[in-house]
DNA sequence: GGTCAAACTTGACCCAGATCAAAGAAGCCA
DNA sequence: TGGCTTCTTTGATCTGGGTCAAGTTTGACC
């Protein structure tokens, strides 16, 4: 990792200070994280990991979003994680990570070095509280993606991520559904999130404009017209009953 | 949850000792822990934990297999999850999880009052660090799982599926692998595992069998006759480096 | 040892989505 | 303004694996 580093942020100030791994410390807490933190930037598709490369920091995503993918030894690939600002890189207790991590745009990360993170994780319940829940959120996460990769048509499949993409959007609000959105990922990348090919993903978008689902004002801007619809197509069952 | 309660095992000679959450703590750790613990016992085809049903416990598994399912609103189901010795079932901050649980086997586990855990997971270090390690690993096994049903192609699946058969069966020795094996799974829970129908299951296993790649006792049991085939089949470029 | 249900295998057919191919947009910079 | 490249759409065709439908094997229980 040799991305230029920058002026750090005060933990104060910093705007994932509620929902990083250390949204629980207090005072005295950040004022060690603060000895120890270094901000460093990554340009939009820069590579911030390689899988396998000895990983020597731990890091929470400031700024931005990032992928990460695996790839079979003949090249097909899947997107199997979306780092979203507060979401946290890196394994305590180990070295390497068993995939590739990209920025998709351009990112800012608050890093760590591994080993002083790792102590202070067992000095320090708050934080490594703050950890098993971030974690156990991904697991959930993965969890569901399981279950739209493996059983879901592609038309599920891509009802699902834009519901996703709403959700995403009103987390500040969490009333109101945000209906605007702006697809920060190319057709390709949609693809490789889904588990499809980007023909399909064009395909089935396509689809659900001409059905007036969804109106697009270019290609990567468009509003969700009927958000129920859109729920009833993603196969969730959870949606199902709300109607 | 209300499963016969067994009598304790201490902890001292538990099967799981060296593994499960609690396998950092030290003897006064552990008397804390026997003081609150319960062993509960389940018959293979129970259904241990229901999705949104409210979760009062935590627990390990001591012995057996089970499994997290989800389903989709008309009956689709797909397994998220192959719970085995010293695996962790819950979620210390929320009493509800979002899968189903269920027995494949018989099934032992050794469970903890949800809010006692917490207080002690907050007050006690090592575990939390050990449970974070597990929650880790597991969302590396999702991550693994991920791409095998967003990529992989039936008979990659298959092979997959089986070098992690062996890989599970060898552990203890660690060198030698184990290549006689037992399916404790159905054909059906196999396919509900890959993201396949039991009949596609059925087929790619006789294709196997056919082409001598393994050799069935039985229809649980049989042999790996070619490892080096199935690791070439299997599709990750790990494997493919190592041949 | 006969009956029944559950688990499994195998075949025939079909379709969702992959693959192959070509032709628009849109951005970029010289 | 024109010529790049990258992204996207749309069409035509093909195929892996799903679906439907018999059978066969196994084991449990009377």
């Amino acid at each position: 990792m040799n991305a230029p580093v920058l002026a750090n942020v005060k933990c104060s100030e910093c705007p994932i200070r509620h929902r990083a791994v250390c949204s629980r410390c207090d005072t005295d807490e950040l004022a060690v994280l603060e000895q120890i933190k270094m901000y460093r930037s990554f340009n939009a598709g820069d590579q911030v990991f390689w899988r396998g490369e000895p990983m020597d920091y731990v890091a929470s995503i400031v700024s931005g979003v990032a992928t990460l993918g695996k790839t079979l030894e003949d090249g097909r690939t899947q997107m199997v994680g979306l780092l979203l600002p507060s979401d946290f890189i890196g394994r305590p207790g180990r070295s390497e990570i068993e995939f590739d991590v990209t920025a998709v745009t351009d990112v800012t990360l608050c890093c760590f070095e591994r080993q002083p993170f790792e102590r202070l994780l067992l000095a320090t319940p708050r934080i490594s509280q703050r950890l098993v829940e971030i974690t156990l959120d991904e697991l959930d996460a993965a969890r569901d993606w399981m279950l739209l990769l493996g059983r879901k048509t592609a038309r599920e499949k891509i009802a699902t991520f834009i519901k996703m993409l709403v959700q995403r959007n009103s987390v500040d609000d969490g009333i109101t559904p945000a209906l605007t959105l702006a697809l920060t990922l190319t057709r390709e990348e949609i693809a490789n999130y889904l588990g499809l090919t980007l023909e399909t993903v064009s395909r089935q978008l396509s689809a659900l404009k001409s059905e007036g689902i969804l109106t697009f004002s270019d290609r990567r801007h468009f509003r969700v017209t009927d958000l129920d619809a859109l729920r009833a197509i993603s196969g969730d069952d959870r949606d199902a009953a709300a109607l």
